[in-house]
DNA sequence: TGTACATCAGTGAACGCGCGTTCACTGATGTAC
DNA sequence: TGTACATCAGTGAACGCGCGTTCACTGATGTAC
């Protein structure tokens, strides 16, 4: 009955960043799981925790510092997936397979995840530095399918060859999760899957 | 300096409908020209037509109804576009060529607009029944890729097949541009362009 | 062991904002007589 | 030609809302003596 009348027992213990792990965790729980795009303001975040909704700033600079934030965690979680897909395929059933398993696990989190993986993927176009722009995570993302897809071409590799067909299997994965959430009929996951083998068969 | 007094002069002859185009050409501009994904407000768009906001509802229910007529419109514009593109350049240099012009196009009208782009492409998931997903603009899009490529390959056809590279193609250019917006440093559209063909290439 | 105090994680109330939408209105135009 | 009236495109003021953010506070814990 007299729920909502508690107030949070404070963190003490050197320790209010337990607080911090909980904001971030419900707002992810609030991209993937409920809501709306927009629903990730800050009050609704305060709320998914339990807390006030001042208690974030303890936290965050700014509404824009927790997004950044989740953003940025979020990449580490992709390329921390994509990394461990391929090297659970690769010592096994070789480097080929292994980047097809890396195709189809970067499919999969974005299916999961829409909301954060458009929040990733999003035109917020900060066209910061030169600097900013090198330690941006889409470009560990995108060193990574360079890398791997070299190492699938081994043989007849060449940085130049190498990175535009990174490219070209990178788009087309994008734009494949990206055209199957858009459409209106449920695209069935199957035939996603079938179809991102059908981009391996044609690049390598 | 009494600007802003004035009071919007009627259209009178039957024709409010007027108002209702310079609205939609107005939504068109926010989302074109300046702002933020959010500024296609009500009250923004009132703003730049010159009318006071409540005079929208004269034309539209709500805000729903004036982002989808925006929408279905950019749709019309898109597949027009892509019309032409085939048109123009299938008699001139065949089917394989015009497919090609038809894929620039596509992206060039993505690149151009990116916020209408990614209004049409956004995952609002109506999840609508059946009839309205077989409506759906989406669809005429599909079907416009799916009956090109097919005349493209008249030779070795078969339907599952040619639908199956539509999906393969369409997919490819949207992410391309999809990544391309997304990616912070600036990626220069003449590479675009080449890894267009490039899909081409790959799958023709 | 007991008391005074500093620390600081978390809070409630309030701010000003722009939003979508409703409502009773205004006032120019077209029509009836 | 002149007057009364109906039409209806467009309006200003107001509503209630959720938002990001600020501010002075509270109150449990840990520490000093």
């Amino acid at each position: 009955m007299s729920e909502g009348f508690k107030r949070r027992t404070p963190s003490r213990l050197g320790e209010g960043a337990a607080l911090k792990e909980e904001i971030l965790r419900a707002a992810a729980r609030l991209l993937t799981e409920t809501g709306r795009e927009q629903d990730l303001s800050l009050r609704a975040v305060a709320r998914e925790v339990g807390i006030a909704a001042p208690s974030i700033y303890l936290h965050f600079k700014d509404r824009a510092e927790l997004v950044e934030e989740l953003t940025r965690r979020a990449f580490g979680r992709l390329v921390a997936e994509l990394r461990a897909a391929w090297e659970e395929e690769e010592e096994a059933a070789g480097p080929r397979a292994a980047l097809g398993a890396m195709a189809h696990r970067y499919c999969r989190f974005a299916w999961d995840n829409p909301k954060i993986y458009r929040l990733m993927f999003g035109i917020e176009r900060i066209e910061g530095s030169r600097d900013q722009a090198a330690s941006h995570p889409l470009w560990t993302v995108h060193q990574l399918w360079v890398e791997k897809v070299a190492v699938c071409r081994a043989d007849r590799s060449g940085h130049e060859e190498d990175e535009r067909l990174a490219k070209l299997l990178w788009s087309a994965l994008h734009g494949l999760v990206g055209l199957a959430m858009a459409v209106p009929f449920p695209a069935d996951q199957r035939n996603l899957a079938q179809l991102v083998d059908d981009y391996l068969d044609l690049m390598l």
